[in-house]
Parts: C-alpha cells; sequence; structure tokens
DNA sequence: TATATTAATCGTAATATTGCAATGAACAAA
DNA sequence: TTTGTTCATTGCAATATTACGATTAATATA
C-alpha cells in the first residue's frame, strides 16, 4: 500500500534503510559529494552547482538535515550547509558493518 | 514530479543512488542479513521468516536481483536465493569510497 | 522606509513504491 | 492425469517521493 511496514522489522534495520534512503536520490548524493569535496563552507551555491530548482535542493537540505548528516548556519540573509561529522561516521558505523556482513564465511551455494 | 532526474548527475552518483536505494526498505535489509547468517541457500522459506505475503517477498527478491546483489537457483518447485559474492564486493567498493569521503581533511565551518 | 537577496514553506502535479489478492507457470508426487 | 507445492506475475489501491511555481520570512542594503 505504498507504507513500508517498519513495525516489523528491527530498529536496527529500519535505522539502516533510513539512512541508504536518503543516499537513495542522485542529487543528494551530489550534495554531499559537494560539501565535502569543497573545504569553506557551501551555502546556496550548491543550487547552481547542481542544476535543480532553488526550492527542490531546499527540501532535499532539509532530509538530509532530519537525518543529521550535515548542519545549516544562517549567515546573513545565506545559510551555510556543512557536514556534521560526529553524525556522520556514527552512520558510517552503521553502514560499514552491514555492508561487511560478508566477511564472516565464503562458501557459495548456488 | 516524482522522477529523479538521473541525467543531470553523473553515472558514478547515480550508481551510488542506485544501490543506497535498493538498501532503503527494511524488508530488503532482513532479506539480505538472512541470507548472509543462514550458512545454506534459503528459499521461499524468507517469507516465513519475515512476515510479509509472497508476492512482496518476490518483488523485493526481484529488486535485489536486478541489482545483482543476489542470485537465486531453481531446484524443482522451489528456488534458491544466495549473495551474489563478486558483485556485492564491487557494490562494497563503490559504497565505501562514498561513505569514506571524509578521511581527507578535518576543519569543520559550522 | 523601500528594495533586493536568500532560502524556507506551501500547494500541487507527475511519477514511484509498497503491499497483497488473484492468477498463472513449473514441477513433483500420488 | 490429477493434485499439491512453490514461486512469479498481474492488477490495483494506498501512500511516498520528486520537482517546481508561487509565496513567505528574514535579513541586508540603498
Amino acid at each position: 500500500m505504498g507504507l513500508a511496514k517498519s513495525e516489523m522489522f528491527t530498529d536496527h534495520q529500519n535505522e539502516i534503510a533510513l539512512f541508504a534512503k536518503v543516499f537513495g536520490h542522485p542529487a543528494r548524493v551530489s550534495i554531499l559529494q559537494h560539501l565535502f569535496k569543497i573545504d569553506s563552507c557551501v551555502c546556496g551555491d550548491l543550487v547552481n552547482e547542481i542544476g535543480l530548482a532553488q526550492p527542490t535542493i531546499s527540501q532535499h537540505l532539509k532530509e538530509l538535515k532530519h537525518l543529521g548528516l550535515i548542519k545549516g548556519n544562517v549567515e546573513g540573509t545565506s545559510v551555510c550547509y556543512c557536514i556534521h561529522r560526529e553524525n556522520w561516521t556514527a552512520m558510517k558505523t552503521i553502514m560499514s558493518e552491514f555492508l561487511n556482513q560478508d566477511l564472516t564465511y565464503n562458501q557459495d551455494c548456488c
């Protein structure tokens, strides 16, 4: 019904899915890569960098902020965004554990 | 418009997003974890393990298979699924690089 | 104060995703 | 051949996501 039955799964599984979901759009991947690349904080020129309209970028930034992966600082009329490093590291731990779960055994069966 | 403008982004960004998207649902996270945990190949008892209906599980398996992360083998009336290890490793390289891009510098700006 | 700039929010249209009942296809066993 | 088992596919309803024009809010500047 278009609604993920998240109550059927563990908190851990839902957390992995939530992080993955936010990376599941190339615009958000692009925003994060840009925030990592630029060593000074990027503000609204993400709109110019990426080709999407301002409300669209703003919406993507909101989702990234909601998950805690970025933080925004108001500077005059513009807003400066950057990676929230502590939260990024915490996310990375969770996602890496999920990606690396195959290291325990190595028997292929089909 | 509900449609990701993937032509605006690089192949690499789209690839990351595609992998992430498939992990963006707890049912698929759960299926993958189960396939990793069970050292013999699990077939249709994924339906019993996870609480979703058979067509729903089948649909999730299809998406995982489409991305190459799992493979299925017909064994009589049942189908045996397991992780596609080579493709999983390749995916892991791409995703890990994305997750680890913060290691280069460490200045927080906002 | 009036005007410009920047970014968030609202409203809405188009499309995608999720879930399942019903059905179908393939095979095994009686 | 008939029956049962297992899984894929179809069709559809409910909900979510994406994108953007229009507007609003906040601040800076003339």
